[in-house]
DNA sequence: CTACGGGCATGACACATGTCATGGATGCGG
DNA sequence: CCGCATCCATGACATGTGTCATGCCCGTAG
């Protein structure tokens, strides 16, 4: 018996996965969160075999709720999402990630990327797979992101400075390398830009 | 036997419902749609009772489809959203759609949706309704709103004057307002409040 | 008519933001 | 070891942005 955790903060399709994956004899959901934070403590608290990860929620997103537990538990993550690019591939897969799975497919696929994975195999969507091979990566350094992130929702340089614990003067500075590098003249161009091509 | 087209764009939830629906004995799924132009023709070419219509979809939304159909088939249109605001209902109903429900609902809601619609009644989200008899419109002025839509992806002061022929100091002075009335510090900050709300 | 209020437009001012030059830390190859 | 490159952090400076006081235009109430 596979026994699963679902996180997904659109109540709609968790349901409707989760009453998909009862049918199959050799699934059990044993937990529907509704936010990472909650998926965190539920996995820890049951240690599921697999969990399924929605990458947009609130709080905490599918990839670094797959980082945290892929450090204290044995879990395996599917991360599922809809804006399924190249860097967001690659930022799963960096996190411990086993499987990856875009929500245009088909929910007929869920069931089997569970098993694959939970036999201790790697699931990847092909076509998502074919464009991160002939991608680019972010220009973009790992700092530089980290300040992108943190004024992702139009926070002042004051405010990132103090969430990052930098100088103001640092934050405008990699402000402005960010500008520099994606060819954009403001810090929210450059926010739209880095979350279209799956950067942060 | 209630014959149920749907329609979303996002390929997980579409064959996820259509799943669900085919449980259930009363209910017969005749259509499976990607966007809103398929939604439309293949609603003429079948007639279905029922058309479960996603609001976000490529060209023709959700909306769009069910004025359409309401203008030439007898269809009841249920209209399912993730964004769930009272602007949105207004339009939704306005359309002529029988059903409203938000995708923060649970699955299992849908059936006894398309059923209730089906004998001919509506059916609008409870929380949503409530929203919507409490809301208050947006308090900005036209004006306000024009130099907000203009300055949503980031553009700067200079580029918005240009595109709306006004000087850099009108542009200023309208944003400054906006930001009052909304409470927030900066302009991306208002243009993200301001989309929430579905006031641009 | 006149006074008033609201929306729109503008320029001067204070402040936040982006740019630039600089220095320290780390890693790599000669 | 040394030079070289890269990333990170910082402060001084220029530019862009938000705030404010002001004036115009128009519709409406007195």
């Amino acid at each position: 018996m596979i026994r699963v955790l679902l996180a997904d903060d659109e109540g709609m399709i968790r349901s409707a996965l989760a009453a998909l994956l009862r049918l199959e004899p050799d699934i059990e959901v044993v937990a529907e969160c509704a936010d990472g934070a909650e998926a965190v403590a539920e996995a820890q608290r049951l240690t599921p075999d697999v969990c399924l990860l929605d990458l947009e929620m609130p709080h905490l997103d599918g990839v670094q709720v797959a980082e945290k537990l892929n450090r204290t538990l044995a879990t395996r993550c599917v991360i599922v999402t809809r804006h399924a690019r190249p860097g967001v591939l690659r930022r799963a897969l960096a996190s411990g990630a086993a499987g990856f799975l875009p929500k245009s497919r088909g929910a007929d696929e869920v069931a089997a990327v569970i098993r694959r994975v939970a036999a201790g195999g790697r699931y990847v969507d092909p076509e998502v797979a074919a464009d991160a091979l002939s991608d680019e990566r972010s220009p973009l350094t790992d700092r530089e992101l980290d300040v992108l992130r943190a004024g992702r929702r139009g926070e002042t340089t004051g405010q990132i400075a103090r969430s990052l614990s930098l100088a103001p003067g640092t934050v405008r500075n990699h402000i402005s390398a960010v500008l520099g590098k994606l060819a954009v003249d403001s810090r929210q161009q450059a926010v739209l830009l880095a979350e279209e091509r799956g950067w942060i």
